[in-house]
DNA sequence: TACACCCAGTGTACGACGTAAGCAGTTAAG
DNA sequence: CTTAACTGCTTACGTCGTACACTGGGTGTA
């Protein structure tokens, strides 16, 4: 069956915990039956190698099972389904970066988004994927908890640790993404991103200074040949807001009211 | 055919150009032929309504046509392909924001993130929808000009215009995705994100003190129990970071150099 | 009035996808 | 040896987007 729409996708407890133990319990190797030509590791690791290579939407089971040279159904012996495939190739990634040493908290933080964003680079179709309630993997959390432990010690409350460090996370999850959508538009279209909007003069026409007077504006004087580096820019600002915050003396609480 | 995979995807400038047209030139009615019982924004809408309901998983050309009562086929009478059609769902989704007006950078920023906000809330599945190199539509060009002029004349150079604005939008981004993936999730479990994570004891069992030492504290002290909420929390930050930017005397220049 | 277009909506069909079910061959435990 | 466990393969089903060919209704020109 396909992946189930809105009604009927009620995953089963059993379900959760087989997700859970896949990703915390290293699999126990069988005793009986023909040696294994084929083995999890192998399958999560030509996975990422097509995602890196030719991004999510060429991820197929079809596609894994042909890089390695094996039948589609193969892989069904040593990854329970294709969701669960996704678990293990994100919890790798993670498994590539470096945990937050001890030290200034700036500088940890800094750390912390810049592992996320080298990471993000080699895998950009992380951002791609749904993110949110997929079962968490250890070498995830442990990046996220070295990450904490470097605004421990600040007097800040528990919640607004949590807050500080998942800040730092939406805003790489944020231009990340952009930069995702960017290497998936170049690996599709064989273009630059300035090769693209260099002959889009269809739609350059249509920018007149009555319509968009800033955007004509910025584009004559330049604005747009030579653009800031998002993510510097962006990560700079970011810590100085959380400077402000974290060195003031009366920090305002916000709790969560009508938030999702 | 399917959409194309990495080859032979390679987008034919009188595509660009009909996407350009069909997003900033309102189509021509014809003289001739039966009246049209369905219509452009007639499938828009329809498609709005099935997104927004069932998520963009469920919104098939199939269900879009269902919901309206006609053939499947029918719909491309009156849009070229599901990929014009979601270009169409994202600029009439911007059309519902306010845009910024005039007025002290800061208010205005903060509108515009309010708005973009207000806007992935009711339309959560704008955010899993790849974003870069969307033809843009003339609504969300208007919101975005209008975000620029409320930061036009702090002595800024038009870069960093372009990387203040950006960077607002790179964090309502952030914190977007994560709520959608969350909205998400709670359509398809049916369960509320504390019942998930209430239900997950074969995980937590795996969060011992010495593995996760800072979870496991933050977890005890009830960190978890009554987060702050991420979207308040962050912007104030990052408009605080702004601030210190804004208002700073020597503005350090960052250029885009390694970034993609 | 005749007729040639044009155009709205339909029906069928194809090749992609994830994966369920069952089969054949291999190995170690009893 | 028998048997149970295990690997990898084949076949098949129900989704998806959409190409293609059609029917019939409507308007302009001859």
């Amino acid at each position: 069956m396909q992946a189930s729409g809105a009604e009927g996708a009620w995953l089963k407890q059993s379900d959760r915990d087989r997700a859970v133990r896949l990703l915390w319990e290293p699999p126990a190797e069988p005793t009986r039956g023909p040696k294994a030509a084929l083995s999890q590791s192998r399958v999560v690791e030509a996975a990422m190698k097509v995602a890196d290579a030719e991004g999510v939407e060429a991820l197929t089971m079809r596609r894994v099972a042909e890089t390695l040279g094996f039948t589609t159904m193969s892989l069904y012996r040593h990854v329970p389904g294709k969701s669960e495939l996704l678990d293990l190739m994100v919890d790798a990634a993670w498994g590539e970066t470096a945990c937050v040493p001890k030290g200034p908290w700036r500088e940890g933080l800094e750390f912390y988004a810049r592992q996320m964003w080298q990471m993000y680079r080699a895998h950009p179709w992380i951002l791609q994927l749904p993110h949110s309630r997929r079962t968490p993997g250890p070498r995830t959390m442990a990046s996220f908890d070295a990450a904490l432990a470097v605004v421990s010690e600040l007097g800040l409350t528990a919640e607004e640790m949590v807050a500080v460090v998942t800040a730092v996370g939406h805003f790489v999850d944020g231009v990340g993404r952009t930069m995702a959508d960017r290497v998936k538009a170049e690996r599709e279209t064989g273009m630059t991103e300035e090769a693209w909007w260099d002959g889009q003069d269809a739609l350059w026409a249509h920018f007149t200074p009555e319509r968009l007077p800033m955007m004509t504006h910025i584009w004559t004087t330049g604005g747009f040949e030579r653009p800031l580096d998002e993510f510097e820019f962006g990560l700079a600002r970011v810590l100085d807001g959380l400077a402000v915050f974290i060195e003031s003396e009366d920090r305002p609480l916000v709790r969560r009211e009508t938030c999702l």
